[in-house]
DNA sequence: TTGAAAGCGGTACCAC
DNA sequence: GTGGTACCGCTTTCAA
């Protein structure tokens, strides 16, 4: 059933059940109508790729994540495909894994599937060295790339970001104040808001006058058995506070912490990253940053939209994080 | 840059470039590799759209699930891509919401998109009454639909399921040995594996010659507090096991218990659901049932895979469960 | 307000 | 092994 068998059924020709179909004003409403009945009893559905072709824009947009099975990216993607939903684009998702090929090899996939705009989730995809990102600008050459908690500097690349840098200086600052001085430092990867958090880590020390010990600057697996094992291998470092830039992590240290014996928050005090739900699963319930995904999701829609109106848009926004006081934090 | 610009840089017919681009064996090697240099010289890229209409066939394959951020349905969802992906096939995803409406107007837009599959994930699409999930078979009447976690009778409808019922009864039977009386069933919804799920709870009761205590089965939000919140209107109940259909539910039931001072396993047993990270995380850790996401996801593709080649497949393929036996249950 | 017809960029069949 | 060409189903301009 196509739109020669309707245009028959109903009597009129292609252009005018294409002009239906778009809902075109300058369509008679009798002739619309009928041509609506037809269209409706015979369960027509126009062919997306035909219009595609016809057409230089598609309403589609490609989703690149590392994995879905994080639950920040998780959230990130549900709450885009909704958006996006929203504004009649359909998402379609790779992921792609953590491996720079593989990421590579995703983002030339989805590019052929000649989508309006490009999301890249999660600050993985930046960070790391140049050419390992020259991939995303040769993309911004044919679609705006947008990145949600990351950013490539480039023409046609719009960063989202998240200010993990001021959360996690803030977080530390407040451990310091409560006279930790062996505070470890527990992330997962080299991603470009793990670089920032430990920035922020260092300047709070730097700018308290205190020493930034190597020791405890410790990168684990993201898994709460593996962290916790790791840790367990390195009973040495005795330190008395964890910054961690997942929550994941931050359970992993309160498992070891259990393990060892040690009480929390009275002998260490532990601050995670993300607000997930396990940051209230475990015991004592997690003092955590929340990065504000859903805002910067929002806002990167949003951008996206005005910027395919024809209207300019920022290259960088930057969303203030906060902190979700639990209980592994109090003094 | 298309086929014609590609085919007269070449001195070919866009035949063989054609031919070039889906890697034919009826071209001369010679040729193939000074079309393939023009082609990557100009970086060629085929309209995806132009292919599919002139095919029948996409390789794409619509993924619907009521909500993302679920784990559950995320871990689902990787796996699905990953191993689609593997074939060959790309991945359209609309998270729909739980609300039926919404999750018929999901599968009415992603058919229009000319996918070769649809791919319904988690039991929220099956269970409640007929009418409710006609538009699946609707659905099946254009394309195969295969229902990760759910099953609907219908010609070219294949389910593929976990064996929730038999896990829980032998869960449930587990607790009853213990010398449990008074165990809850806590769940979120009725969705076809909730149903699968109470009874085995049931069944498990009445062959041991146990009463079904209506005022035990408990029906609350899919949160750790919301959970622990009703049960804490629900002092009431006096229970001394827990059989709940997802983790999220049990960590709650650990939180009420902790408010009120009750311990667990000693005073209260407790079983979750999904085997996901908050069984980890919470403490004591969580007794907990892998249903086994992974396995249904590999042996739907498996046989979408099948049916594709022409063979016939089972229209139902039932996964054993398998219960992860931690410290919420230590007798 | 409507229709005719020229693309859009491929695929695949048929000749040679 | 290669080229010519008739579609695939829709959008959009141009005329009427």
């Amino acid at each position: 059933m196509n739109i020669y068998d309707i245009a028959k059924l109903a009597g009129v020709s292609i252009a005018t059940v294409s002009r239906v179909v778009n809902d075109s004003p300058n369509v008679n409403d009798k002739t619309k109508e009928k041509v609506r009945k037809v269209m409706e009893e015979n369960h027509y559905m126009p062919n997306e790729f035909a219009r595609g072709l016809g057409r230089s824009f598609v309403k589609a947009v490609g989703l690149v994540c590392p994995a879905i099975s994080d639950d920040y990216m998780a959230k990130a993607v549900a709450c885009l495909e909704k958006r996006l939903r929203e504004h009649g684009y359909d998402c379609i998702l790779h992921c792609s894994g953590y491996d720079k090929e593989d990421k590579r090899q995703a983002v030339g996939m989805i590019l052929k599937k000649r989508i309006d705009a490009l999301m890249l989730i999660g600050s993985n995809f930046a960070g790391g060295k140049e050419e390992d990102t020259s991939y995303i600008c040769e993309a911004a050459r044919q679609i705006p790339v947008f990145m949600i908690n990351g950013y490539v500097e480039g023409e046609n690349i719009y960063g989202i970001l998240a200010d993990d840098y001021q959360a996690v200086y803030d977080a530390t600052e407040e451990l310091i104040f409560a006279g930790k001085r062996r505070i470890l430092f527990l992330s997962n990867s080299d991603s470009f808001s793990a670089m920032q958090k430990r920035k922020g880590y260092e300047d709070a020390h730097k700018n308290h006058g205190l020493p930034i010990l190597e020791e405890l600057n410790i990168c684990v697996e993201n898994t709460i058995n593996g962290t916790k094992d790791q840790l367990l291998l390195r009973r040495d470092l005795a330190f008395d506070g964890v910054i961690a830039t997942e929550d994941g992590l931050a359970v992993g240290a309160l498992k070891y912490a259990k393990a060892t014996g040690i009480s929390v928050p009275e002998e260490i005090s532990v601050v995670g990253y993300n607000n997930s739900e396990l940051s209230i699963s475990c015991e004592p319930e997690l003092t955590t940053v929340d990065a504000r995904g859903e805002i910067l999701c929002k806002t990167a829609v949003d951008s996206m939209m005005t910027l395919l109106e024809g209207k300019r848009i920022n290259s960088k926004t930057i969303i203030k994080c906060h902190l979700v006081k639990r209980h592994t934090t109090d003094f």
